[in-house]
DNA sequence: ATAGTTTGTTTATACTCCGAACAAACAAAC
DNA sequence: GTTTGTTTGTTCGGAGTATAAACAAACTAT
């Protein structure tokens, strides 16, 4: 818990009005009083203050009321008060969005792929300076990365790919911007860009590409375990992998990913999608391989939904976008493994959830960290 | 979010100096002030009030730092200072059990299980009466039932044991007593309780009865799914499991609690005791149904521990007092079926875990309840 | 027109924490 | 024993917050 002072009372009720002025839109200053039970008077000087920001604007008079009285003033959320900059670095890209508050794309660009620090900051700044976005209405810089992080710290505790291993990102990168910088694994912030569009406190992100991995958020949080290792789903192991003498060891890992993702079909000779799409075509053994990967993923499903009761279960990475021909099959499957009740659905951000998901990760981080 | 006051920052600081006493103590009134960045001055204001209403002592002088100056005075946290109230309605007995804040019980009762709520209240003004404990210093009571429980509104969606079905037994309780009341899930209570005494913010509990369920810890919260149905692991399922035919369907349902629970062991006519304590000892059927046991129960909590990466899984329930000669052996496997480290224990709490946990649960709600 | 209602602003007040000043208590050096 | 520097805890005025009450303005219904 954080100390209270008066500046924290302060800060919790711009919040609170400025949060309330955003999902109900258009609202006088009387109903966000009555709403939030601060008095009138509070409320005047709070939207004289965001209205002296620019955070709000008066959008004219409202109807009256049943039985008369003066008409309140509306009043409406400017979406570009706010900027936010979100760096997904891939392994062989870096996607670079910026967005306003309304999560609205103003900016995107892709750059090749490096793990030089000083030339991501360029990538980033060079971004930002072409965009044209005022400076000063950016509130923070989000950052997905392929693996894993200390989202604490902001230190890369594992990135084989680009050859970080414990290497503090964070440390390194915030000396070039004075804007707050938050780091997290790319899984995690393409949840959170999915949960962004499509809010629910309770959800679980699968993303499936050449290999297969998890994010999990619960009351409204994100899951990331004790050691930021929580969602490594790839590694998961049932009785009958056990008596085939499959285990996660250190020649071969991933029992789970090695049957459920790209690297399953390309194992096999094959590309998800060549195999997806000739799923029901005439040709057995395709539709035998599809049948066991849609098998193997809805138990998975079904026990994942048994053990969090998440509201939503959300398939997002490389192979989902093929996944439109078996998606009703696993709905039918999981509802027919658990009697939790769950919604299946494919993403719908594709390939820039990363890096929008990492602004919402920083916006989210934001909103928090100061009141709690 | 709460609207910020006057009285909210002070509640705040409060609980902020309190808790930093009871953790720290003994500590000085300067030292609180450095620890938590609040002035000496709010510091003493703070103490005095606490020591006014005897939640602390003062316990006399400490030392001299190095150099000289005035020694300060350590204070101590009273835990006769506040009582809860634990409730664990169970299908054949009603525990009831009152601890002071260090979860020292001070009274325990057990009573025949009832469905009357006008027993039930007796049952609990009884103990309070006989406990002696002064009726001011009581801050709450918690309640664990075994069954699906809206934790907002207080209503127990099902409860067949006791024939409660969308019944808000909240509602119809409260009347009896000016206290603030909490009512939970048996298993999620028993695993506050697990953590109130072994501090851990990632965990997941384990209970091994009749049948088998699980609470799951995230973030130091709860979690209780979209719509309270998290941790109904006895649904869990595999591929072995589908390839024979068994399902979750109206007629037969947990197809893992049938194979990992008392449950398993009662079909083929053995007690979990009986099979447990001759374990090893030359009977080669019961050896295989152990091993089978073992073996389902470990995937499943390697598969777990990949999800979640807790910081411990803790196993409880009536099975668990008989576990010790596989707690090893478990331990082992799950090590070999996953490379995410987890700790694995025994409850240690046995049968009063319910009831303790529900303490838990309303002291957590409702220093939580005042500040979010 | 008039009365009743609602909105938004102004003003005085109550309450919070805070910083500075202060007294008291202590160790170390002389 | 005295002095010096340090630390603790208290006191008091000040800055800043929300709030209630009073007020002005705008509107409907009769």
């Amino acid at each position: 818990m954080k100390k209270g002072n008066l500046d924290l009372i302060k800060k919790m009720n711009r919040t609170l009005v400025l949060e309330t002025i955003r999902r109900d839109q258009p609202i006088s200053r009387a109903s966000i009083s009555k709403k939030l039970g601060l008095s009138r008077s509070t409320v005047t000087l709070v939207v004289n203050e965001l209205l002296e920001k620019k955070f709000v604007f008066e959008l004219g008079l409202g109807d009256s009321t049943v039985g008369g009285g003066r008409k309140g003033m509306k009043l409406g959320f400017n979406p570009k008060s706010g900027y936010g900059v979100g760096v997904d670095i891939g392994r062989s890209n870096i996607i670079i969005i910026i967005t306003d508050m309304d999560s609205d794309i103003v900016f995107k660009e892709i750059y090749p792929s490096t793990n030089n620090v000083e030339t991501i900051a360029n990538y980033i700044s060079t971004s930002m300076s072409k965009s044209g976005v005022d400076t000063k209405r950016i509130f923070g810089i989000g950052i997905g990365v392929p693996g894993l992080v200390n989202t604490r710290s902001g230190e890369i505790i594992e990135l084989s790919a680009l050859g970080w291993k414990n290497f503090n990102l964070l440390e390194q990168i915030q000396p070039y911007f004075k804007y707050p910088i938050f780091v997290n694994n790319d899984v995690n912030c393409a949840a959170l860009g999915e949960r962004w569009v499509d809010k629910t406190d309770n959800m679980i992100f699968i993303a499936i590409g050449s290999g297969i991995g998890s994010a999990i958020i619960a009351n409204g949080d994100l899951v990331e375990g004790h050691h930021f290792s929580a969602g490594e789903i790839n590694l998961f192991i049932d009785r009958e992998d056990i008596k085939h003498g499959k285990e996660n060891n250190s020649e071969s890992i991933g029992v789970f990913e090695q049957q459920v993702s790209g690297l399953a079909f390309e194992k096999l000779g094959y590309s998800a999608e060549f195999v997806l799409s000739n799923y029901k075509k005439g040709q057995k053994e395709i539709d035998q391989i599809i049948d066991q990967f849609v098998n193997y993923l809805s138990i998975t499903l079904a026990n994942m939904t048994s053990f969090l009761n998440p509201e939503k279960i959300v398939i997002g990475g490389g192979v989902s976008k093929s996944l439109n021909v078996v998606i009703e099959d696993i709905k039918q499957k999981v509802a027919s493994f658990t009697n939790i009740p769950v919604e299946i659905e494919l993403a719908c951000l594709g390939s820039d959830a990363g890096a929008l998901g990492a602004i919402a990760y920083a916006f989210d981080k934001i909103q928090n960290e100061d009141f709690m």
